[in-house]
RNA sequence: GGAGACGUCGCAUAGUCAGGUCUAGUGCGCGGCCCUGCUAAGGCCGUGAGGGGGGCAACCUCCUCCGUGGGUUCAAAUCCCACCGUCUCCGCCA
């Protein structure tokens, strides 16, 4: 939720910002509107209703035919302050509401635009020449892990569906090696490792932004009104839901470890071969509270961190700037760091760390207390490693029999294996 | 799943049975000032959150919040209902 104070003392700042994601401009006036309305009925409410405190005193001293009259107003004020509250009542949700359908106020030099906006920051390493090296085309993911006995994804369509797989052998160690380094990378970046439930009230799914536009994206479950959570920035945003933080030791730094559900809705027939796009893979995901003055710096600090993982796995990657009309509703900038798939010749999202600002902080009561009272506190999400990471490494480090070489960084974590190899016939 | 107890301002607690002087008291903690040669001790004052209105501002004023949401009533921390959570005991499953 955007803040209305700044809605109400720049309302251009808000448009611009609209206009910039290719959204409504025109509920900026719409909410101006109701604002006002709002504030005149509440002032309403309030006068009579100090008044029939007043006169509520009054009947208790009062007594005979005084009294019947001093109840006979009170009676009377009841009913129109009764009246006055429901109606301002109205106008908040109604306002509210509206304000939820505002994104959030993109950071100056976001680029404009949608989708393929998007402005390329810079290109880290150069993919090999997978097809001279191998002297073939480069198998892709599914093909080399199902020849490592890795990836079986038929069985996950069989026991659950479409979109499910199972990690068998070495494709379950290799994910929980990487999950393993992705961890103890962000607890050497000052992270506190936390794993956080999946499953939350609406409160907070909403508060986190994933109730808007994307609603359809989130499994609900109406048995219990829970939600399974697409990543732990949800559980780890409610956190610390209606606290007053203390930042004066610095940003509070958590890393999530976690099953992430999506259901995929808008994404029939896209990626649907091997493990790219699915309904269930696990991620670890850093997450920060911090002062909305920091907040920037602190997204090129998640952002660092992210490069530092890609460097320990090898893999060629580059970083886009992701344009204001395919940012997420919370979200006022983000920056994707993609790896090369050499099966598909394109660049595949392999992280994305958003500067949320105030934008949940604010709708879940996360304060911090300063001279001057409390103010609202800015957070921000990053992925440091999921499942997807599989995808690319298999791919990239594919060797002519359909081994893989482990990238050293990793190895400790495999026991000092070197290669994947081939499950015997 | 069953039975019982409980949820009040940072923490602890009073208030709930008997609705109105609760504008929620007190202690601790925290902050300021004072006293004392130093220390120990003591005294005085202040100290929750959100929002509306006024003022350049320090500040003034009003409304809301006693786990959450409903209800009864002229009036609810207090009575009624539902839900959530914590604790104790029992049962069941790991």
């Amino acid at each position: 939720m955007i803040d209305l104070q700044l809605l109400r003392h720049s309302p251009d700042v808000v448009r611009a910002s609209q206009r910039a994601r290719g959204d409504d401009e025109s509920v900026v006036d719409q909410v101006l509107d109701l604002d006002s309305r709002r504030r005149a009925a509440q002032t309403e409410f309030e006068q009579l209703r100090a008044e029939q405190k007043q006169v509520g005193k009054q009947v208790a001293q009062a007594s005979g035919a005084q009294k019947d009259a001093v109840l006979a107003r009170a009676k009377e004020l009841s009913a129109q302050v009764k009246a006055r509250e429901a109606e301002a009542a109205a106008l908040a949700g109604e306002l509210d509401e509206l304000l939820m359908t505002i994104g959030n106020v993109i950071v100056d030099g976001v680029p404009a635009g949608g989708e393929e906006d998007y402005v390329v920051l810079k290109t880290v390493g150069t993919p090999q020449d997978l097809v001279a090296e191998l002297g073939r085309d480069p198998r892709d993911h599914l093909e080399l892990g199902e020849g490592l006995g890795a990836i079986d994804t038929e069985r996950g369509a069989k026991v659950s569906g479409a979109r499910f797989y199972y990690l068998t052998g070495i494709g379950a160690r290799l994910e929980l090696a990487l999950l393993n380094a992705a961890m103890d990378t962000a607890i050497a970046h000052g992270f506190t490792p936390m794993i956080t439930p999946t499953l939350v009230k609406p409160e907070v799914m909403r508060g986190t932004g994933f109730l808007g536009k994307h609603s359809d994206e989130v499994y609900h479950l109406p048995t219990d009104d829970l939600y399974l959570v697409g990543t732990s920035e949800v559980a780890l945003a409610g956190y610390h839901e209606g606290e007053i933080v203390d930042l004066s030791n610095g940003p509070l730094r958590y890393a999530g470890w976690s099953a992430c559900y999506r259901r995929e809705a808008g994404s029939y027939g896209k990626d649907t071969r091997g493990i790219i796009r699915v309904h269930q893979f696990h991620k670890v995901e850093m997450f920060v509270y911090t002062t909305p003055e920091d907040a920037e710096a602190e997204h090129a600090r998640l952002l660092a961190a992210e490069e530092e993982m890609l460097a320990k796995v090898e893999l060629p990657y580059r970083v886009i700037d992701t344009a204001a009309g395919d940012l997420g509703s919370s979200a006022a900038r983000k920056y994707d760091c993609e790896a090369w798939l050499p099966s598909q010749q394109r660049y595949l999202e392999l992280t994305s760390t958003s500067n949320t600002t105030t934008f949940q902080a604010r709708r879940l009561g996360i304060r911090e207390r300063t001279e001057n009272g409390t103010r609202v506190v800015a957070t921000l999400n990053g992925t440091m490693a999921t499942t997807r990471w599989i995808v690319a490494i298999l791919e990239n480090h594919q060797q002519p029999d359909g081994s893989v070489r482990v990238p050293e960084a990793l190895r400790p974590y495999l026991g000092g294996l070197e290669v994947l190899a081939p499950a015997s016939p």
